[in-house]
DNA sequence: AAAGACACCTGTCCGC
DNA sequence: TGCGGACAGGTGTCTT
């Protein structure tokens, strides 16, 4: 589900009940997520959240005595609500708050995470080799196009690395490359640095203009409050298969690099 | 170091 | 209606 738009939508929502905020309790229905929940995250219990921050698709909750992670993996969501409120089949975790709020993770398939630090997290293990966010001025041309020389896979595949770009996943994906008219299928190390820094601008855009929309809702997506994004109303290509493209009279298409889906039109995408 | 396959898990949809 | 298989917004880990 989430994608940097979607996370940080999801991040926007539940600032303004968190902030600032003493947790009360944390309460772990099923610890089994990609990986265990561990038990010290109850030591954040008593503590007030000082941030709620991001980092790609992590959400950072920072208190004095260490940092919640959380990644809302392929299927997860974070909602906030009022305490009372029965959770679901695949309400996992709850972080209640002093306020009579709590926000709730729900993810069904599991891939999701919530760990906890007591480090500085940006040095954590899963954090600390992130490529650069992507509306960061770090994210530019000249850092792209000297990190995919020699570089032999797709660029399709190299812009959804995390260690080159955080947040970038398959929906984006495709729609930045589509939009930057350049074929998923050509290679990372290959591509002109011209080409690159159209790509850079479009990425930064298309972005931009999700978290606008408040995200992309494909099927479940839920911002915090729970209203659906709007973006998927200006997908181009993905899940466009077998429809016409929106700019030519092409066909978009539908081709699998590195086990993911890939869509885009060949008239267009050179 | 880089690339590719595989793993984790549940729900849904499609064809027979 | 049931069943098998493919597929889904991510990414760490293991093997080449």
């Amino acid at each position: 589900m989430p994608e940097l738009p979607e996370v940080e939508t999801t991040r926007r929502g539940i600032l303004p009940y968190i902030d600032q905020q003493t947790v009360v309790e944390i309460i772990v229905r099923q610890p089994k997520l990609r990986w265990l929940v561990p038990d010290e995250i109850h030591d954040m219990e008593g503590e007030i959240v000082q941030s709620v921050t991001r980092r790609g698709k992590y959400i950072l909750l920072e208190t004095s005595k260490g940092t919640v992670l959380i990644h809302l993996g392929m299927s997860g969501s974070l909602r906030i609500l009022d305490v009372g409120t029965e959770p679901e089949k695949h309400d996992h975790v709850d972080i209640v708050f002093a306020n009579k709020k709590l926000i709730r993770l729900c993810d069904p398939r599991r891939f999701g995470a919530v760990l906890w630090t007591t480090k500085n997290p940006l040095k954590h293990k899963l954090i600390r080799s992130l490529g650069p966010e992507p509306l960061g001025e770090d994210f530019n041309v000249d850092y792209l196009f000297q990190f995919s020389r020699g570089r032999k896979v797709s660029i399709k595949q190299f812009i959804m690395n995390g260690h080159v770009v955080v947040g970038v996943g398959n929906i984006y994906a495709c729609e930045s490359l589509f939009k930057a008219g350049i074929s998923p299928k050509a290679l990372a190390g290959k591509v002109s640095k011209a080409r690159y820094k159209k790509l850079v601008i479009i990425i930064k855009e298309v972005l931009a203009a999700a978290i606008e929309q408040g995200g992309t809702t494909l099927k479940d997506f839920v911002r915090a409050t729970g209203k659906p994004g709007y973006f998927q109303q200006q997908l181009n290509v993905y899940g466009r298969a077998g429809e016409q493209c929106s700019v030519c009279d092409a066909t978009v298409k539908q081709i699998k690099q590195g086990q993911r889906s890939t869509f885009y039109c060949g008239k267009c995408q050179r």
